[in-house]
DNA sequence: CTAGGTGCTAGACCGAGGTCTAGGTCAACG
DNA sequence: CGTTGACCTAGACCTCGGTCTAGCACCTAG
């Protein structure tokens, strides 16, 4: 009984502010196919969306912030929307974002060595006043 | 006596091999002061690069590949082309970049989290047939 | 009544980072 | 000799992901 009840609809503008997104991108979100529930409409045209899809806008905000492309989520979201029985394909799709995350951590890391040494390195020759890198 | 000697010049092409950039984004990254080395030429006008402008280009891609704008790259080159006596702000600019680092790796982290929980999810919906998510 | 606030659509615009084209010079090959 | 290939410049073009504008509808408060 704690499940689904009392789920408010939500106007865009209280969406904008609990995702952290303009309302200008829920709407290019929307058109991009991003969003794994149909959006409903009030009686006068104006969108109504469920606190699940905030949940799943959060999902998409984490997604974006690990670099998946619009065209990615919105496969996804297709996926989600048909329903049940594509589960293998989502897998897939979540899989090879996981390759790609783990791609990114690499070159994160090899990047913060570089900057860490170089960092240490000036930070000797402030204190010192010695070295002579070749930067 | 190991220093810099017999550093041959290299082609505009050679470089665009070791590097893994292309012709074209070599010369957009000349245009946009992103190297830290005079680039000469020959009599001909044809760019020459030294093994060193190559090590720095390889920077440059581990900068780019963890997010560095090229207008900091930029920022850092400048610095570096004008020598000894800025070094403070060389580990200004480092410093701040390695923050955004450790954001990106904080966010990498969390949506890895989210697909991790999901891929597992999903494996087991797919060997079980159980579950019933809300994705 | 009117001013503000929120919403709608369609479509223009923007910055970042490349990528490619046109039109030209040069050297080497067959 | 003509062709091929590497290089040059200036500048057009492209994708991505937003962001913003115009012009309109509606509701509420003063």
């Amino acid at each position: 009984m704690i499940q689904k009840m009392e789920t408010a609809d939500l106007s865009i503008g209280e969406v904008a502010r609990r995702t952290g997104l303009s309302v200008h991108t829920l709407r290019l979100y929307e058109r991009e196919g991003l969003l794994a529930g149909e959006v409903r409409r009030d009686e006068k045209g104006r969108r109504l969306y469920s606190e699940w899809d905030v949940e799943w806008l959060a999902n998409c905000v984490k997604f974006r912030s690990s670099g998946m492309p619009l065209a990615t989520i919105s496969r996804l979201a297709r996926l989600v929307r048909e329903g049940t029985g594509n589960e293998a394909e989502r897998l897939e799709l979540l899989c090879e974002h996981q390759h790609r995350i783990a791609d990114q951590l690499a070159q994160l890391h090899a990047c913060l060595d570089l900057i860490n040494n170089k960092v240490a390195a000036y930070q000797r020759h402030l204190a010192i006043g010695a070295s002579g890198d070749p930067w």
